[in-house]
DNA sequence: AGGAGAATAGAA
DNA sequence: TCTATTCTCCTG
């Protein structure tokens, strides 16, 4: 008996790369039908006047609503590209980012299949000799081709192995290919059987980290390996990567921008024996497409990579690394706002593997974590080698004169150390843009008078051409004073030299060596900083830079590390400044001296007796955390409580104001438990003809932060202030002034 | 976002 | 009156 009311054919509910938040219903092709096994594919559709690809989220009946459905032009995949567990955990991360699903996948995909490109290939390439290469290679001189050769002599070797083997084998390949002694092919790419190669014997504190992560490798664990600056963290690293592996699992490595580096991959590939993926941005769009590819496949056992290799699939994984967990790194700061390690954990859990978080300075959210027992804490104390510790001066820089923020005894210090043929390193902490405004005579800074306690100081901080004052707490503005209102001083300023400044100053002063500065102006390119640094070596000269100089590279004979800017740390607006001024006062002082000569570090400041500068000189890393997690439990900042920001961005200021009060309005409009701080004008208040403004919310519990978000966000998107600017909401934001 | 059609303001 | 430019609306 035929049905009174047909049930509508299925249709397909795709997620577009459009920033609305809702889905949009097409019909398949005509002739296809739509089945629940087509979520996560990609199909391409018609939208308005332009084309995109989109991905099936969901199917289902079509809304009734709606009239009339558009066909999709074409299926682009046999098989869904997202799926299991990686779409799951890419749901999860469009609901806590409050971001549109659309977005979300379309940043998860490499740019190549986001724009529709047919999967990849994802065979490896691979080099072997010839036959004529088989009995020539004896009578070959030594030299890189035999001794490419003689690698190859086994059989085929990819090209993968060969980059951690045979440094510049691609000339000495050519060369053996041209006289017809070598040849490349295409090689299926099978999962490798591992030939891991041994390492330096462990420690016993490294032997018992390396048993505890093997212990629980069967499920999802978060452990935070904390362990001191050379430490040998990445030897533990190691040890589980090549045990997962020889259980014929999946391992991905994330790490910050800068630590992406050909030794860290050399180490790698050397040890573990497998090929090891490298995933940075600067991979073509093809090639990043085939390393994704290739592991959503299973056939590729080892990656690499900075932040957006935690969109990595891993249908076979067994163990995710984040080394540096507390690198800032992680986080993206535009488009789908997402922290990489967190969003690692959570994938972690889904995949049911250990998630294991190396530091030597832990991030405070990981400390509290593993103070809560969410984590399990693995310390290792000892260093692996035999450096000392450097020892840690404080320069009072009160009333001295300074130029381009220097003092003289910081000058005299420089001079000393370069007369014994050292290297210095001026380390200039350059955090945030708001500066605050500083007495040079007696250290006074700036507070706000209703949001200072007697504990904890509020700073405001400069604007206007350093005319007024302004707090990013409550928005109270007052005009900056002229004289110090402790000493009567005269000598207010606010904050900061930039290093070019300080270059200057020293070439000026020390003529007759050499003074490298390096920053983003002066290293663009990924590998220009070890280029720099290669060719400057470990003759007697001077450094200036800023973080880029932090960590890295070996300088062995660097034994002189002067920090300037440390105030602007001690006195930031930004509740997260001290915690990121004692990391990197730690890793930057890591830097100084090796085996052979003990360094020395020199910290200029306006607060001899800072709190922050006492414990950490006394008690290391661990003791200021405690200190620092103390102040942001009573202060009610993270981990404590839980943050969103919006941002807005119009040609008049007025039209940014009249969005974010539009918001503020709706979200407390909610009835959730808030903390609402703004409108204020952000930290650069002006940027390429645009003003901006932000309002940040705050909630002691995560879910009224986003039970209020889910609440108003339809009605913000949907407001008319909506349309008149460029808003962004980023959740868990780092950089809040 | 991005494209299209509508509204608006300047130049002949 | 015509055209260059900004504005507003909509996307299935």
């Amino acid at each position: 008996m035929p049905d009174a009311h047909p049930t509508p054919p299925p249709v397909w509910r795709l997620a577009l790369p459009v920033p609305l938040p809702r889905l949009f219903d097409y019909r398949p092709p005509v002739g296809e039908t739509a089945e629940p096994g087509d979520i996560g594919q990609r199909v391409r559709v018609t939208f308005g006047s332009r084309e995109l690809v989109g991905i099936v989220a969901e199917t289902g009946p079509a809304d009734a609503e709606t009239p009339e459905l558009k066909h999709a032009l074409a299926r682009l995949d046999p098989e869904p590209v997202l799926q299991g567990e990686l779409l799951e955990s890419l749901q999860w991360l469009a609901r806590y980012t409050h971001a549109p699903l659309g977005e979300v996948l379309a940043t998860a995909l490499p740019a190549a299949l986001r724009r529709g490109d047919a999967l990849p290939d994802t065979h490896t390439w691979a080099w072997q000799l010839t036959e004529a290469g088989q009995t020539a290679r004896e009578r070959l001189r030594s030299g890189k081709p035999r001794r490419l050769a003689d690698r190859l002599q086994g059989g085929p070797c990819d090209e993968d192995m060969l980059d951690g083997e045979i440094e510049d084998w691609r000339s000495a390949a050519r060369a053996l290919a041209k006289r017809g002694l070598a040849e490349r092919l295409a090689v299926p790419a099978v999962a490798h059987a591992p030939a891991p190669r041994p390492g330096p014997a462990l420690n016993a504190e490294q032997q018992a980290a390396v048993e505890a992560i093997l212990a629980a490798r069967d499920g999802f664990a978060a452990m935070l390996l904390d362990g001191v600056t050379g430490s040998g963290k990445t030897e533990v690293y190691l040890h589980a990567i090549a045990d997962c592996l020889a259980r014929g699992r999946q391992a991905l490595v994330l790490v910050p921008e800068i630590g992406l580096t050909p030794q860290t991959l050399a180490r790698f590939r050397a040890r573990l024996g497998v090929p090891v993926h490298a995933l940075h941005s600067g991979l073509s769009d093809g090639e990043r497409a085939r390393t994704w590819t290739a592991f959503a496949r299973g056939e590729a056992r080892v990656a690499v990579g900075t932040r957006s290799a935690a969109f990595l699939p891993l249908p076979e994984a067994g163990l995710i690394v984040i080394d540096e967990e507390h690198d800032g790194s992680f986080k993206q700061l535009d488009g789908i706002r997402y922290h990489a390690r967190d969003f690692a954990l959570v994938r972690g859990k889904a995949l049911g593997v250990p998630v294991l978080l190396g530091s030597a300075t832990p991030s405070l959210e990981s400390l509290r974590n593993a103070q809560m027992g969410r984590y399990s804490h693995l310390r290792l104390h000892q260093r692996a080698g035999q450096a000392q510790p450097p020892s840690v001066r404080v320069c009072d820089v009160r009333k001295r004169p300074l130029e381009a923020g220097l003092s003289p005894e910081m000058l005299e210090t420089i001079g000393h150390a370069l007369d014994a043929d050292g290297q210095v390193l001026v380390f200039k902490n350059r955090r945030g843009y708001a500066p605050v405004l500083l007495c040079h005579d007696c250290g006074w800074s700036a507070q706000c008078q209703r949001c200072s306690t007697p504990l904890q100081g509020t700073p405001m901080t400069v604007h206007g051409g350093g005319r007024r004052l302004q707090c990013h707490h409550c928005g109270a503005r007052r005009p900056a004073p002229n004289a110090c209102p402790d000493c009567g001083g005269l000598a207010l300023q606010p904050q900061g030299a930039g290093t070019e400044r300080i270059e200057e100053v020293l070439t000026a002063r020390f003529p007759d060596v050499p003074v490298l500065r390096i920053d983003r102006g002066t290293t663009q390119r990924r590998d220009a900083l070890e280029q720099h640094l290669a060719k400057f070596g470990t003759q007697r000269g001077i450094l200036v830079g800023t973080q880029m100089l932090a960590k890295g590279h070996d300088l062995p004979n660097l034994t002189l590390v002067a920090v300037v800017g440390v105030d602007e740390g001690l006195f930031s607006a930004d509740f997260r400044a001290p915690e990121k001024l004692a990391q990197l006062l730690i890793q930057v002082a890591g830097r100084a001296g090796r085996a052979q000569r003990r360094g020395e570090v020199l910290l200029q400041t306006h607060h001899p007796g800072h709190p922050l500068l006492a414990t950490l000189l006394t008690g290391g890393y661990h003791a200021f955390a405690e200190e620092e997690l103390a102040q942001r439990e009573m202060a009610g900042f993270p981990p404590f409580s839980h943050m969103a920001m919006f941002r807005a961005e119009a040609q008049q200021v007025e039209t940014c104001d009249a969005f974010l009060r539009m918001a503020r309005e709706a979200l407390q409009q909610t009835q959730t438990p808030l903390d609402l701080h703004g409108p204020l004008p952000a930290p650069m208040p002006r940027r390429a003809g645009f003003q901006r403004m932000q309002l940040l919310l705050s909630a002691a519990d995560r879910r009224s932060l986003h039970a209020a978000l889910d609440g108003a966000l339809p009605a913000i998107y949907a407001a008319p202030q909506a349309r008149k600017v460029r808003w962004s909401l980023d959740v868990d934001p780092v950089d809040l002034y």
